[in-house]
DNA sequence: ATTGACCTTCCAGTTACTGGATGGAAACAC
DNA sequence: GTGTTTCCATCCAGTAACTGGAAGGTCAAT
């Protein structure tokens, strides 16, 4: 199928799959007179494939690390479960550091009271030494 | 005082005190002969402003606009507490898909063995239909 | 023969910097 | 007054993962 077809399949706009493909995470061949991608089921579930870690985050490089794990018949598991925890890892620290903001954010925007006064309690947090 | 001084007092670096700068967010008095930057008390204080509103996930045009509220003594409070709230929602739904994503990947995580063997619960759920 | 829907490549823009090359300026040693 | 070091400047490129747009080729149908 064209690269139109593949991207109604999966999701992907045909920008991002051209842009995989140029990153040869995807594989698929090429008309050598056109210059048309074909697409192949194979390369549909490597497409979705992307999707799915993209959407946890994954990073195209670890994308590619795992993508190539997936083609490994003789992989061992402990090198996927090695990528995947460092993301959580990342993923918890990031959550916490979030948070924090969050909150104290939330406690200045509560302690503003929004009327058309200038006095303002984040105005003078941020300006604080 | 210089750009390297203004650095340590503040923490960021003089690149980045320069990116303020060509932004317009700072406006240091510059020597017209040498074009070295000078920074004053009230330059720190902007300076250290920005540090802040960065921390806490202001965008670059977010930071643009508080410092202008900062600026103007007859603001409203309300225009300051309106920018902030809609950070907090982005920080909120942020968070939200963060945590979603977090236990989804944790669940993944401790359910692959992590030997040598190549089957994998997370490889399974990424190619997954 | 032409329209319209596809497809292609290439270039620029996004965000908020960071790194590096190149070169001038100020301060100090000799 | 020359050499060295440290500071400062500008400009260009690169980062991550695309997205948008321009210019132009291809294909099926009218």
């Amino acid at each position: 199928m064209l690269i139109g077809e593949a991207s109604r399949k999966t999701g992907l706009s045909a920008k991002t799959i051209r842009f995989y493909s140029d990153e040869g995470l995807v594989h698929p061949r090429k008309d050598p007179f056109t210059g048309y991608r074909f697409f192949t089921e194979t390369d549909l579930t490597r497409l979705r494939f992307l999707k799915r870690a993209r959407q946890f985050n994954f990073s195209i490089r670890d994308c590619s690390q795992l993508l190539s794990l997936y083609d490994q018949p003789d992989r061992s598991s402990l090198d996927v479960k090695t990528i995947a925890s460092n993301k959580l890892r990342e993923l918890d620290a990031k959550l916490e550091e979030l948070n924090s903001l969050r909150n104290q954010l939330l406690s200045l925007v509560e302690r503003c009271k929004g009327d058309h006064k200038p006095d303002c309690p984040i105005l003078e947090e941020l300006a604080a030494e």
